[in-house]
DNA sequence: ATGGTTGGTAGCCAA
């Protein structure tokens, strides 16, 4: 089972890239972020025909999530709980029956929180990070495999950005932001790319502007999280670097990770 | 050095 993550930047500019990426890289199950339309204006019938079903939480211009899966879906939630006053679509979650049981799958977009002084922008990311921590902490008890698969706009430590000092101002680098995602991690998440590699250089996004691509001045900021029964199946996991060559692409390449769905020899005997 | 690039929308905002 391959799950996979990708921040698209808008799905009506990156419908070519993304057709192209879902018959190349054939996830079962992709997590979209930004897609920047309402749920009318997502291109639903070219992805419908590479066999997918599709779940959409979207928003006109900014933010809205999608899940993409060639399973069907048992249940969908969208909004994370907590605030009622939110308007924002960045959560949406999807539930699933494998050979192994039922499997969630989250497609999450945490805001940016930049600039730092601005009181609605910063003060907002940490009270989502706080509701997300909330909501997490309750669906760890129910011993499932979960993914928390997005765009968590933090950068986890220095090693994650090619140039840490330069995010020291930065929201996605704060102190505070970093101690959020780590207690997160210490309800018993497993980052699925890091418990894999403990490279330096390895990154998800790198900025349009100043050349940060051909400088490979990038950043990790996109994240698979994994309950401990998801930790338990996971595989493999890597970024696909490759697709930010393409032409028009977007500043966020997919994260993917494969998960043992099979039945077991014992289950299946 | 506070630069410059993209998407969505509409005469700038968010990233």
């Amino acid at each position: 089972m391959k799950v996979a993550t990708w921040n698209i930047n808008g799905v009506r500019a990156r419908i070519d890239n993304l057709v192209h990426w879902l018959n190349d890289s054939a996830p079962d199950i992709a997590c979209l972020q930004e897609i920047k339309t309402v749920d009318e204006g997502f291109p639903r019938a070219e992805i419908e025909a590479l066999g997918y079903n599709v779940e959409t939480h979207g928003q006109k211009g900014f933010n809205g999530v999608a899940i993409l899966s060639k399973l069907p879906f048992d249940e969908v939630n969208r909004g994370l709980p907590g605030d009622d006053t939110d308007e924002q679509a960045r959560f949406i979650e999807g539930v699933f029956s494998t050979a192994r049981g039922a499997l969630r799958v989250v497609s999450l977009y945490l805001p940016n929180g930049n600039p730092i002084d601005d009181e609605r922008k910063y003060p907002y990311k940490l009270g989502w990070m706080a509701r997300l921590e909330s909501w997490a902490k309750e669906r760890l008890a129910l011993e499932e495999p979960l993914v928390l698969a997005g765009d968590y706009n933090v950068i986890p430590e220095p090693i994650d950005a090619k140039n840490p000092s330069a995010w020291v101002n930065d929201a996605l680098f704060q102190p505070a932001t970093r101690q959020a995602l780590r207690r997160i991690e210490a309800l018993g998440f497993t980052d699925a790319l890091r418990a894999t590699t403990e490279d330096s250089d390895v990154y998800t996004f790198w900025d349009y502007q100043g050349g940060a691509w051909q400088k490979n001045n990038g950043i990790r900021i996109d994240h698979l999280m994994l309950s401990p029964e998801a930790a338990n199946l996971l595989q493999s996991a890597s970024v696909e670097k490759h697709v930010r060559a393409w032409e028009k692409p977007s500043d966020h390449v997919p994260v993917v990770i494969q998960l043992e769905t099979e039945a077991t020899e014992a289950a299946a005997a």
